[in-house]
DNA sequence: CACCACTAGTTGAAATTTGAAAGAGTGCTA
DNA sequence: TAGCACTCTTTCAAATTTCAACTAGTGGTG
């Protein structure tokens, strides 16, 4: 429990940290470079104009953009102001409130996504062959599930 | 160029994506849990205790951080003020400055890093066998090479 | 119904990050 | 050696993010 990694681990910790970081800034500045969206912004985006109706509950817009609440209830005021969504207030729930895509959002997204997505292809995709395609998806799939799994349970019993 | 990604790459990107983002969350959580360090903290408390002298010039440690200078600034003065590193004016480069490990830096390093290292086994390399980590190594060692090299030449000659 | 513990989202203040200057120094060139 | 273009780091203000309340509302329970 108090073990080091292995070398190979630790060399690919640190090939994973840091490479990962610059491809976040890289992707960051294409986004800016060509689009007034940041990251964030395209991602919202992505993810509302995804769900019938354009439309997600802000809690399971946080959830999946693993931001916390009032990140997002910041991320999404801010781009209300920029007209890309409005807030509604949630039918079912009245403590609930919904982002919806506006027409505006939907164009910016249309108009970002191809410089977005060749962003991604040239820094990343276009270098890696299929097994390795097929090996990022399954370490990065069990991945995202072993963690969502344990925040959840961590929330719920605090085993503190 | 306007062609979009494949599935398989889509379905990769996005489990990268959403994965890597809970990770460092889930670290940055882990580490404040134990420790008050922060993941930039710690980071730059390994960086520093690797080299000789246990200092580095200031655009060095940005570099190897991946921070925009200011960043920089403002976590070295932080350390500062909680007395993990100090500063030192350059000798060869009157411009420069450096960061210089303390022993209470020295200190809170060996007494976050088992637990922190224990952090990055539990939620990702325990998981992932042998061809994986080698997988992540080849892939993320080249992307960084890429990723260094393109940050450079836009640098130096400004294609715009 | 009245109470209570819990959930959804927002708010406000403080901490951090960004981006555009500014301050200082270096080093080449005339 | 004066001038100039460039580099290293800091500074300042604005934007973003965190963290800890706080407001509303929900869903049982008695």
């Amino acid at each position: 429990m108090t073990e080091n990694l292995d070398s190979a681990r630790s060399a690919a910790w640190r090939a994973y940290i840091e490479a990962s970081q610059r491809l976040y800034t890289q992707l960051e500045e294409d986004l800016r470079a060509d689009s007034d969206l940041s990251f964030a912004d395209y991602h919202v985006l992505v993810l509302l104009s995804e769900t019938p109706g354009q439309r997600q509950r802000m809690g399971e817009l946080a959830g999946r953009l693993v931001f916390s609440p009032s990140r997002l209830t910041y991320q999404i005021s801010s781009m209300q102001r920029r007209g890309l969504v409005t807030r509604e207030p949630c039918p079912d729930d009245r403590r609930g409130s919904e982002a919806v895509l506006t027409a505006a959002g939907l164009l910016a997204l249309s108009e970002a996504a191809p410089h977005h997505l060749a962003s991604v292809r040239t820094h990343l995709m276009d270098d890696l062959d299929d097994a390795e395609v097929a090996c990022l998806t399954r370490v990065f799939d069990r991945l995202g599930d072993r963690l969502r799994a344990a925040r959840a349970s961590s929330t719920t019993h605090a085993t503190n």
